[in-house]
DNA sequence: TCAAAAGTCTACTAGTATTATAGGCTTTAT
DNA sequence: ATAAAGCCTATAATACTAGTAGACTTTTGA
């Protein structure tokens, strides 16, 4: 049940992208560079990991000298099954309870298999919290978070 | 997030060895042979998964003539979660959240990283399914959906 | 106007994991 | 003694992962 290198360093980058705004600039841009060296993830991989989520509608660019990378929406508004479904594919662990790319998966009876049953539970509860988690609810428990240790 | 083969045949092959047993025979003791026509598995590749779950002490064989594989423990004492464990290695999707095979990811700071928390809680949801789930709570489930379809 | 900065896009590669297949060895019932 | 069945290890084909490379386009600003 493992997440991708380039699952993560996207979920990283995307976060990344969502952290309140320093020095007035709007919509927060970044550069493949300052995220890269931030996270310590190979640049040119980076790229590739950005450009996908920015071809899948999540991220919008900006070319040029001063150019990077901005969320397309609202943090608030982009959660993390996006961003998982987009490099890493369905959440299912199975394919035949995938909501996304059902197939099946040739067993007697699929309606009553026990394994898709409780695969059906796990994708279930892996989806509830993805598609139920937002990039502002991810920075704002880091925030909440780090205040809190500050202040002990 | 998938399950390998090896993990699905796996699982497929222990909820069929705690089928309820069928003529009077006990431990319910299946052949290879048996086990891959039904499930439509190689019999070869389920030789090698099954030769995995008896050396980790969850099944039982008997050699020669006659012989199979039965469950080590009664099937309610044995969960998915065992099996995937050994099959296909950690539940967590990160391994900076895993329990059994943790791993520093090289985030900043591990404490308020916020993709580990929320990799965290997908890490509990799975592996609450699938330690709380045993192998004769799928047998039941399966068995009681199937009494229920027929009833309709 | 042109050079440098930055993103776009596609191809390639090394390494690893997955999904098997093969075949010889050991145990046991008849 | 032989056939059935599990035990065990090696190998192979394929796919996937993680990363590299490099040529191209857009934009800024000196």
């Amino acid at each position: 049940m493992r997440l991708s290198k380039r699952g993560e360093y996207g979920l990283r980058a995307m976060i990344a992208l969502a952290e309140p705004v320093k020095k007035g600039s709007f919509p927060a841009m970044l550069q493949i560079k300052e995220i890269s060296e931030h996270e310590q993830i190979s640049p040119k991989f980076l790229e590739q990991i950005l450009l996908t989520l920015k071809n899948a509608g999540l991220l919008h660019s900006k070319m040029g000298v001063g150019g990077g990378y901005y969320l397309a929406r609202p943090a608030g508004e982009i959660t993390l099954g996006q961003i998982f479904r987009i490099l890493d594919g369905p959440v299912a662990p199975i394919r035949c309870v995938s909501q996304m790319a059902y197939e099946p998966c040739g067993c007697p009876d699929e309606q009553t298999c026990g394994l898709r049953l409780a695969m059906s539970d796990v994708r279930n509860a892996i989806a509830d919290i993805l598609d139920n988690t937002s990039l502002a609810d991810v920075t704002k428990r880091q925030n909440d978070l780090r205040k809190k240790l500050v202040l002990n």
